[in-house]
DNA sequence: CTGAAAGCGCTTACAG
DNA sequence: CTGAAAGCGCTTACAG
């Protein structure tokens, strides 16, 4: 491989120089400039980035911290932020964490061995000793898609109390007075979906009822249909429910479909997330849509920023979401 | 932060020695590999990833190559392959290309930047300077999912014009005369899964009709439905379709569907892949399955053998596929 | 505008 | 078993 001193001995120039014009410094002669980008091309000369990174003490990349189950939208979501990543000039690694609590620790000492740039957590991590971790070497951090908890570490997510909120609204709108909820759990917006829907009911007067929520252990359309099944062992006395993501309501349309009730017909389903394929499905799902999009560019631009040292002042980026009326939920 | 010789002061000892705990190397006094050891755990000491690659000229990360619009097999398949290429102790990094030309310039172009220990192909590339570089530069190298061109570069893959004669197979066999086939530009397996469709015409006696088959830009849903309303703008003469991809058979269902043509009663339609949500939606769909857990596994492993510089005898590994009957197919 | 020199943090023969 | 020394390829004050 051509390094900066074979480029440097060719045209009988210092490396210094040779670096100055690499890397577009100014104080450069232009015609010496010119010879040495002429070269550079003939030999197809690229810089070194270990030695690099290794002298300026970091190495453009940041981490993205994703569960390692991760669902359909955090799937799209990833995309989008490693997009905007590049563009920045960002390398991007995925650090996948479990859910058992030694994950936490193997994701963090995989971040330790790693000089990262920043980190971004798409997964929500528990652990102290991770955002410890992260004060103490001041490493840039933003979250997309959850709420920080106390840490002050800037987020990017929507008011998912609120959003299941009107997507339980919307139910009831609709004349429905029996509505399960189909949550999971491990995540805050799990218990925070669930909080909407709570108070939901509450508004419209309904009493709530332990025997209409079940909570299952991930978010996947498996999932949904265990929790369907369940729901449907308890009682049958149901005309809605509301699933806490997409692929859970994909699931749980799945089991009643299989049951022989129809969906919308007999049940009404919401879901939550809008991912690709709920605008094609059949039924198309009534869903809550995230602004995917918006949220991911901003988390990556948010994130380059305070790698940059800039210190925004906006810590807590709420998006608007928005409620998406298909043909999963129909008039009771 | 804390380095090799900062330990090496505290303990007394040389830069060498702590070198050699950290990598485990012998010819260390148990005792003081103790001591050493005790310190690292103490100070929190992480070798500097940079440093290492840069005198061990090799980065431990491969790059997986793979269309901007991946799909959701290929998805599925670049989180098995990552999830492997970590247990080796890789990192790895993505190389996402469009369909211009001048995508795969670019991608070529970062490749060169960064000092790979190998590179995955998801992505079908032309161009012929892109192998040469790899030749050239002697990097390890595997495709997964295609066949390989003249190249001596090994791949992973099922053989997809068989495959395809077996769902077409599949849908004579239900008595279906008339079949359409809708199906992707830009990837080989686009033409070959076309040519198993047309063998199996031919060996069932029916004759083959432009006027039954469509190519749309890309394997997505959204292409899906793109496809299926121009064959039936064409002829509604059809009784069932050989959807190439599983993705471009959901979105023909649903264009099916809210043409009120029911599948499988009216259409039968047969996908392709196999991914996670078509054994969910409605109704479930009959498709091959890839082994996608096994592609990703080998896929891994033989790049990681390669690196090694061991040279595998089997260059070119044809897994077996699987026909998954569901409901979206009928007798006639 | 340009070069000599030092240094980033590690590894690896080489000589004990 | 262990240390001194050189070197990996770059960048960056510093002195012209």
């Amino acid at each position: 491989m051509v390094s900066i001193k074979d480029i440097a001995k060719r045209v009988g120039m210092s490396p210094s120089t040779i670096s100055r014009v690499v890397n577009g410094k100014k104080y450069v002669n232009p015609e010496k400039r010119e010879l040495i980008l002429r070269l550079i091309e003939e030999t197809g000369y690229v810089p070194n980035k270990s030695a690099r990174d290794m002298v300026l003490k970091r190495t453009f990349t940041v981490g993205i911290v994703i569960p390692d189950t991760f669902n359909m939208f955090q799937r799209q979501l990833f995309s989008i932020i490693e997009h905007h990543l590049e563009s920045f000039g960002y390398h991007t690694l995925f650090f996948f964490v479990k859910f058992e609590g030694a994950s936490e620790d193997d994701c963090l000492q995989r971040l330790k061995s790693e000089k990262l740039d920043g980190v971004i957590l798409l997964h929500e991590i528990k652990s102290p000793r991770f955002y410890e971790y992260l004060a103490a070497v001041g490493l840039p951090c933003v979250i997309a898609t959850f709420a920080a908890a106390e840490q002050r570490i800037p987020s990017i997510h929507v008011n998912e109390e609120q959003a299941a909120y009107d997507a339980v609204q919307h139910l009831i709108g609709l004349g429905h007075r029996k509505i399960d909820i189909l949550s999971g759990g491990s995540f805050s917006f799990g218990q925070q979906r669930a909080d909407g829907y709570a108070r939901a009911l509450h508004s419209a007067g309904l009493s709530r009822d332990a025997g209409r929520e079940v909570f299952v252990k991930s978010y996947s359309a498996e999932a949904g249909m265990y929790g369907m099944r369940e729901l449907l062992l308890r009682d049958r006395d149901f005309s809605a429910v509301f699933a806490a993501t997409d692929e859970l309501a994909i699931g749980a349309i799945r089991v009643l479909e299989d049951e022989g009730i129809k969906v919308p017909d007999q049940v009404s389903i919401i879901g939550f997330d809008d991912i690709d394929i709920s605008s094609y499905i059949v039924p198309r799902l009534t869903t809550i849509r995230q602004p995917l999009g918006d949220i991911g560019e901003r988390t990556a631009t948010l994130l380059h920023k305070r790698i940059l040292g800039e210190k925004p002042a906006e810590s807590d980026v709420v998006l608007p979401y928005e409620l998406i009326i298909r043909e999963s939920t129909a008039r009771v």
